[in-house]
DNA sequence: GATGCATTTTGACACTGTCAAGATGTATTG
DNA sequence: CAATACATCTTGACAGTGTCAAAATGCATC
């Protein structure tokens, strides 16, 4: 039996202590800092004081890292998506409030992370990775659950669930994409373009 | 004299003959076949027959010729959409249908042209050219006009008609962006997925 | 024909991702 | 405890990238 050292990983590394996730950890930091057009693996290995060719031990390539960083933020983001839509506390339709600016936030909140959760370099082509996609797609499920429960319920209008929900998602993929990629400038209206979006979507009581 | 082969191109170059066409042509080949990322301004001098470092007598970056081809994305862009919305044979109800589907339609037709010309690695930071801004924002504020103008006649609802525009080009954006890097798989329901949008875009009337 | 300038090339530098082969430490087995 | 197996890390190398500096080339004009 070893030391057991083993809390936060289940098999800890034997010369670093536990490289993986300190990678992780790395990249996610340095992301956020320089952008990912800026993550560099040797860069990455340098701030961790490991050989440059130390990570691809831990990592196939440089997009399964990537793809391990997305798979993290997505189970960040079904967290708090599911704890939002399970507060009984609060109205379905006050609910559909609290999704959709809170979808809007977190996009703008963590730009660099969002971009590579729905950017092009992990989805196109085969390049999501096996964890990821087993990540990802509940999730993205549960968004379409979420407005398909909307609708059901009558907050949102329309008589095809699925499209609507295709339609809502990407609205608000839409929205946080310009705001981020710096098309819509004006980043203090961003609560109100999220505003104007649910009364544009919610079903109108006659 | 030289035998004037400037047909279709005010300066035509000595050496090469038109080389700045040239590459801008091959840029746009190579990036259609092989996507953004796989383009390198090696391979297309390459590809013209010239040096490696010959482009940079013609775009002082490779920043400089992606705004190129992304400001000749705009210009055919915003040509197609001003023609459709001139159409007088035309109510405004019909082209506002032409104009959404026209605008998810081109950029399905050239992901790679659409990601470069929305792309963050273009607008992001003090990346975006002279030219680019000069021939984009025209573009931008037109879109915002039509729909201020269907907002106007009673096409679309809703009383701001900035934040209305916001959405409704945010939902275009998204919906695009969502099957182009393929989270929406299904392409084959984009036609239905963008009629969904509009049903819950236009006036209700009760 | 000589000069000036636009254009192109050659050489070089600092990066990048990634592979192959060897070195080092840990775990397990005899 | 010693020996073997294996995970981990390092060194060296290769092909590729964007970009700069300096030299070479060709065209136009004086």
């Amino acid at each position: 039996m070893r030391p057991s050292q083993s809390q936060k990983s289940i098999r800890p590394s034997y010369h670093h202590g536990d490289l993986r996730q300190t990678l992780l950890r790395s990249a996610k930091q340095l992301i956020a800092e320089a952008g990912i057009e800026n993550l560099s693996l040797r860069r990455l290995a340098e701030r961790a004081g490991v050989s440059r060719t130390a990570p691809y031990h831990h990592f196939s390539d440089k997009n399964d890292l990537l793809c391990a960083i997305a798979a993290e933020g997505f189970r960040r983001r079904h967290q708090t998506a599911a704890a939002e839509f399970d507060n009984k506390a609060k109205s379905m339709l006050e609910k559909f409030h609290v999704y959709m600016n809170s979808y809007v936030q977190f996009a703008v909140d963590n730009p660099e992370e969002y971009e590579l959760m729905f950017g092009r370099s992990i989805w196109k082509q085969q390049n999501s990775t096996e964890e990821l996609r087993a990540v990802a797609y509940p999730c993205f499920q549960h968004q379409v659950d979420m407005i398909r429960c909307w609708q059901s319920c009558g907050v949102i209008s329309g008589d095809n669930a699925l499209r609507s929900a295709q339609v809502i998602w990407g609205a608000l993929h839409g929205i946080a994409k310009l705001f981020i990629d710096g098309i819509y400038t004006d980043t203090a209206k961003i609560e109100e373009v999220t505003q104007c979006a649910i009364d544009m979507f919610i079903a109108k009581t006659i």
